[in-house]
DNA sequence: TTGTACGCGTTATCAG
DNA sequence: CTGATAACGCGTACAA
């Protein structure tokens, strides 16, 4: 592997005016730096970042922290977070929790470990104990889609009240009154505003609010499946069912399948987030959209501005969803 | 932040000594390990990778490219690499290409001066120019689910010949006579191999092979959409479509909904890989089935097995793949 | 405008 | 068993 001093005795010069040459130094001639840069170029010669990450402390790569890496919502974040981060040139350490606590710590200490220059966090619960930790070292990180009240931390979250009633006041519209909701984990963000804001614009309408019909589960299809047959094999059962997330909302049809419900004709579904699925032909999930590569772009691109400018600024980012109307809503059956 | 150094004068022993305790070193006594180790949880210590990496020549990270991670095919990679990786103490700096060659050249220099460990690569072309530059500079590598014949390369794919044919047979097998396909790039293995095998099958059973029923594209769902209009506008049009891969299928669904066709009744339709997409209910896309997570596993274990071991290995592993018949596929309409 | 000299945090090679 | 000491490759004051 070519180093600098290799190009400092080809050029003839110290390997100080080859560093300040590939580093585009102005107190430098011209004609020395383009030299150097040529040659570099000729003997392929890359820089280390290791020793220049020691030097200046820093290691031009962010971490991403994920649950799921397959789930299309994280996939989105994933994307706009790797094209901002290739824009200026960092790297991006992708971890996986798999909502596992003990992973996720195991990945904190590896990513710090690895001196990352910032933290894109994706899955923070409410009252995440690592957050304290960043925080005391300094360490810059921004939340996606998580919001962690009690911190003031930096986020890009989507408006989940607003998105939520959006997709109720829809279903209520459409002359629906008995509407369930299934949550995803009790203990993040996103999940209680869409609950606390479902009960809201159900008392706002005077509609019955049942205990049974609204449910904290968990972001995952199985979930949407197995709640889905317990709200649907009641006697009284909803006629819409409003679910936290799209993936949630496929285990909600999932179940309707089984029981032999169509929808729209015996029942209305709306999700959340509009992930790749939700517009794929026949399923045509009515469901509210988020921006989610976008929110993935700004978060990476806030943080790598912290880190480049040595400080931690504010970020309350709150990206407006819109509903997507396709086929799974319809008026109840009279 | 803290520093061997730190340690060092805290436990009132040499730098070295930490080091070695930190290393779990062998010459070393218990009691002076347990010791250190003791000091640097309390300490919060966390070990510096960039200077180990300096002195060692090694960073503890792979890199991981493909050209869209919210493809679930890909996603899938990732997630079976993250994992593998995750057990042996490595991080993984993911890239996305999303199919740009000057995307990918740029890539491979971030990772290169990242001095990455190893490379995990999911779109290498079956004449890539950078895998050459990677044996000159003996970093090590494995191909997932691509295949370079040119060069003896490590690799991890399925059998595309055979998975070709198992989704041919079983449409030949329904009575299809009049059977169409769609195929990725033209300068990929897989994309090849599922068409060469596509036309022995036709030809084993006598059946025409129209030019216009067969045709490479690209491995998206627009491809699909597209082609599929184009293939089922035709007056002759086929009666059943093998799909290269689960998103062209997809598409061809899209497209068959727009033109009024049902899917079974009047085309049959098998995609390739089974992504997540496949099994959704109202989907239930017919499909050949890859190991796809298995198949990053099994590539980022072996190539940290060839990191660890200081020299590559052969390695030419083809999983078999299987067909998943799920609702897409039936005898034609007479 | 360029060179010298030092240090970043760690590991490895010697001595002891 | 432990301690000095010298690298690893680069950036940067300071000197020239």
């Amino acid at each position: 592997m070519i180093t600098i001093k290799d190009l400092a005795r080809a050029a003839g010069v110290s390997p100080a005016t080859v560093s300040r040459a590939l580093n585009d130094s102005p107190l430098l001639r011209a004609e020395t730096k383009a030299c150097i840069r040529r040659l570099a170029i000729e003997f392929g010669y890359e820089k280390n970042e290791l020793a220049r990450g020691l030097v200046t402390g820093t290691s031009g790569a962010i971490g991403l922290i994920v649950p799921d890496i397959t789930n299309p919502f994280f996939a989105d974040v994933a994307r706009g977070v790797g094209e901002a981060a290739r824009a200026r040139g960092y790297g991006v350490l992708l971890c996986t929790t798999e909502g596992d606590p003990v992973l996720e710590r195991s990945h904190m200490h590896l990513l710090r470990r690895k001196r990352v220059d910032g933290l894109v966090l994706t899955s923070a619960t409410a009252d995440d104990p690592h957050l304290q930790d960043l925080i005391r070292a300094a360490l810059p990180f921004v939340l996606v889609s998580r919001l962690v009240r009690a911190l003031d931390a930096p986020f890009v979250v989507g408006d989940d009240r607003h998105g939520a009633r959006l997709a109720v006041e829809h279903l209520i519209s459409l002359g629906h009154r008995k509407i369930g909701f299934i949550g995803g984990p009790k203990d993040v963000q996103p999940s209680q505003d869409r609950m606390e804001a479902y009960q809201e614009v159900l008392a706002e309408h005077g509609l019955p609010l049942h205990r049974r019909w609204a449910v904290f589960a968990s972001f995952a299809q199985e979930a949407g499946r197995d709640w889905g047959r317990t709200l649907l094999s009641q006697n009284d059962r909803p006629t819409a069912i409003f679910a936290a997330n799209d993936m949630i909302a496929l285990g909600v049809m999932e179940a309707a399948e089984e029981l032999g419900l169509t929808i729209p004709g015996d029942l209305s579904l709306v999700g959340f987030n509009d992930i790749s699925y939700a517009s794929l032909p026949r399923i045509q999930l009515t469901t509210v959209a988020q921006p989610t590569q976008e929110m993935g772009r700004i978060a990476a691109e806030h943080l790598l501005g912290a880190i480049e400018r040595g400080r931690q600024r504010r970020l309350a980012r709150i990206l407006r969803p819109r509903l997507v109307v396709r086929r799974t809503t319809a008026p109840p059956a009279r």
